[in-house]
DNA sequence: CATAGATTTCATTTATTTTTGAAACTTGTA
DNA sequence: TACAAGTTTCAAAAATAAATGAAATCTATG
């Protein structure tokens, strides 16, 4: 089975995109190629299908599965591996951005935590400590936040991201009825 | 100057993080010791403090500022130019996240667009149209949403930060008061 | 307009990341 | 338990990315 140009292009897109997202350019492809792949293919068609070793296409599995990227299937009376993405677009989409806050904000958010806790001894070292904590409100917030829309409920967040700027208004809204709160 | 140890390490640390973010580790390391330093500083002192080439530094800085995040500066009577930060940090990852937008999510917008402009010819290549679909929806929400978020005042993008899981709440809210609108 | 201080460029070197493929390992079946 | 189909591992090779530094360029000033 041999892509289309148009949906072999599509690979390679995601193959330069994926190094941009966490991983290198083989594994974008790999993830890229299963997402319009409608049955779940074998180690050895992705190998084909991309043009790499078998021994790379292994390794590729093992990251993608660490990322929960993809699922292992199986025919019965078929010893191979098939393999097909974990999910829909949304939820690949969610895996990689809770990955990525996993393994690069969580451990930022460590450093700064233990730089803000030395005592600031000049002019300089005070300025820095200001700067950290700024970052670690920002990421702070950002996170929480992220972490909040992910409790809404499918049909609660396309409401909100129809919303758009109208947000404003709603917001405004909500201050105008109760004055105080929150 | 020499940079605290903590500081150092924060520094290093911009360093690994950088490279996730778009750009190389120099030029993370870059960014991170403008942030956390007071005043401006002169190529020469940021190739000593992070010991590397002045060459190194002369193409870091031009990086970083096809990204606007550092601005020059000059000092009265002085030939040399200064570089500082182009804004606090809310601004730059803002510029961060704007500029990652045009790199990565517009032109595979246009890829995703292009192919989904082709007649399917056959049930393989429907499914891999559907899910190019999916990715383009999904892409087009999320960037459409976050410059709407740009348009609300810091105050107003404040209140919502705080909200967290409340949004659900005002957005059932609205539902509640403006039955059919939008 | 010559010059010294400053910056940029880019061919070359160095470092890092990725890929390969052969050997080792695993596992279902006869 | 031997075999064969399938998968993983990992040292070495290949590809890619980043850094150096000397030469070229720029520029403010006497």
């Amino acid at each position: 089975m041999t892509l289309s140009e148009k949906n072999f292009a599509f690979v390679m897109h995601c193959g330069e995109m994926g190094s941009r997202w966490g991983f290198n350019r083989t594994i974008g492809q790999m993830c890229g190629l299963l997402i319009i792949t409608k049955d779940p293919m074998t180690a050895n068609q992705i190998a084909d299908a991309l043009s790499i070793s078998r021994g790379n296409v292994s390794m590729g599995i093992k990251e993608l599965q660490s990322w929960q990227l993809i699922k292992v299937m199986h025919i019965p009376g078929d010893r191979k591996e098939y393999y097909a993405p974990a999910g829909d677009i949304w939820d690949m989409a969610n895996r990689v951005f809770e990955e990525r806050k996993k393994r690069e904000v969580e451990p930022t958010l460590s450093l700064l935590r233990d730089n803000l806790l030395d005592e600031a001894s000049n002019d300089d070292e005070i300025y820095a400590q200001k700067q950290m904590g700024e970052i670690h409100n920002l990421l702070e917030t950002v996170t929480k936040w992220s972490s909040e829309l992910q409790r809404l409920t499918p049909e609660q967040l396309n409401k909100l991201m129809k919303l758009g700027s109208g947000i404003g208004k709603v917001i405004d809204l909500k201050d105008k009825i109760f004055k105080k709160e929150i």
